[in-house]
DNA sequence: TTGATAAGCTGAGGTTACCTCAACATGAGG
DNA sequence: CCTCATGTTGAGGTAACCTCAGCTTATCAA
């Protein structure tokens, strides 16, 4: 019965984060779901709308949505795929290029500092459960 | 830099979990607010609306909405607080009652089943670690 | 080479789970 | 008993998703 402790103690933490994670990508303006994706074009270069809603587990149309914005910010271009000129390719401008490394460097200095309460056997321990947890 | 490794891990797992947890509570056909709510009322019996709303950490407003759908299923009753007539009180029916115990024994059972995979040192140790994060 | 069928994107409109703001009823203190 | 505070709710808004239908472009079979 000690597990239904574990399930809220997860969830404790993962509020934690999430606020630390939310107030760590505020100075830049985008909202998470734009972060994700300028994470993705960055990790995976110009991507079909479709494969990045892929990646970003969202319905296509969805990420038709987070591209508009991202357009719109001046972060991210369409242009249309030359083997397949039904789909567009959407790619990073150099802004965006920018804004993508900042947050991910946002991101992991956060990560650090939370993490970082923990001692090294800690994060160790931590790290080898959540493994098995997600697999 | 292992420490962003740790926080994706996280994310990671809250994903599966959460995924799990509403498969769980499907069956009961309340949504997850909802669910939280009848968890909230089971543990401190009739509360005021306001006094709910903070211990769900939404805004009053908010809660009158979880409240008007938990009613109209009968799952609660709302009943003018007499010792302040302004407020309304939100107490569990019997219905309610059982409802909120049979989602509190899924999610039970299910929060075992998914920490159940763990060995009993590693539970140990993810509790250990968590609940350091946690404060 | 020409239909028929499929694939990729987006417009229209819906859903969920929140929010703020203002109105209304009741209570409490001077 | 009047004023100010408190508890709830109506009206209306937002963010981040969704589905469905329609358009354009590709592919393939005959």
């Amino acid at each position: 019965m000690d597990d239904e402790g574990l399930a809220e103690l997860f969830w404790g933490v993962s509020r934690r984060l999430r606020a630390r994670t939310r107030t760590a990508l505020e100075p830049f303006g985008v909202a998470p779901a734009q972060a994700r994706a300028l994470g993705v074009l960055l990790g995976h270069g110009p991507l079909r709308l479709s494969e990045l809603a892929e990646r970003l587990r969202i319905a296509p149309r969805s990420a038709t949505e987070v591209v508009d914005d991202l357009q719109q910010r001046h972060l991210v271009v369409r242009r249309p795929d030359p083997a397949d000129r039904r789909a567009t390719l959407v790619d990073l401008t150099p802004a965006g290029t920018a804004a993508g490394q900042a947050i991910r460097d946002a991101r992991r200095a956060e990560s650090a500092r939370f993490f970082g309460a923990l001692s090294a056997a800690d994060r160790a321990d931590l790290g080898r459960v959540l493994r098995q947890l997600r697999d």
